[in-house]
DNA sequence: CAAGTGTATTAACTCTCTTAATACACTTAC
DNA sequence: GTAAGTGTATTAAGAGAGTTAATACACTTG
């Protein structure tokens, strides 16, 4: 299902947690679909299932999966991460401005940059 | 010239730049006047010069001090850190903005709580 | 040249993080 | 009900990055 890449630095739970958002993000694994066992993946990749576990614990935190004990870890609905992504980044988000504030950027800089920001898409 | 706090678990070095940071930005320090001497300070908070060196690195980075080898570190000008504060606060406050905007908040949105911040400076 | 200053290099230490080993608990199929 | 599958919890080992210290070097000034 994912491949992990050696010369990668970061720990293994994380490029797991990686890959599979963007499977699931990327519509290629469907609704309520089962995911391989911890014991499965973990057999795969050749890594402890523990490490496994990680990564789906913290892709049910994020929304991404939700599991049922003894019966397996299934992909959630978009609804599920969507909105809870955006809440996360919009308080991020606002501390940064905040922090941007302190330091002396004015609102019409920001602004500024903002529209730059959402044109360059635009344009694309 | 400042106290370290044993209960704080960063790093010395840290606190003593935060510390030093606060009392510059504050204007308690006069620009251009010596700041004690790595060992002298070293020896005022019972830690190796080479702990205050690393403070004393850091904030000439940022702008803090200027440091001339063999005579001592100086209390730079406001005009050396204040523009590059700006600077930098404004890369991250671009990246999180792009972050925000590929998890789907859109440019009204943003813009709405960019007022909402700067406003409740004003109310205040 | 002596006494002060900052600087560079190296090593020890600590501490957090990651991963694995192992045992436990639940669900399902037969 | 038991076996084989599933996730879960606990503990420990291992690795690695980061912090601090020891020490020697280089520059400035009187």
């Amino acid at each position: 299902m994912i491949l992990l890449d050696y010369r990668d630095k970061r720990p293994i739970y994380e490029q797991v947690v990686e890959k599979l958002e963007k499977l699931i993000m990327g519509g290629a694994l469907e609704t309520d679909s089962r995911m391989p066992s911890v014991r499965a993946m973990g057999m795969d990749l050749a890594v402890n299932p523990n490490t496994i576990q990680r990564a789906y614990n913290q892709l049910e935190q994020e929304g991404y999966l939700y599991t049922v004990s003894g019966r397996g870890s299934f992909v959630a609905p978009e609804s599920e991460w969507r909105e809870g992504k955006k809440k996360k980044m919009l308080a991020e988000w606002r501390l940064v401005t905040e922090r941007a504030r302190e330091a002396g950027l004015t609102r019409e800089q920001l602004a500024g940059q903002l529209n730059q920001i959402y044109e360059e898409v635009q344009q694309a």
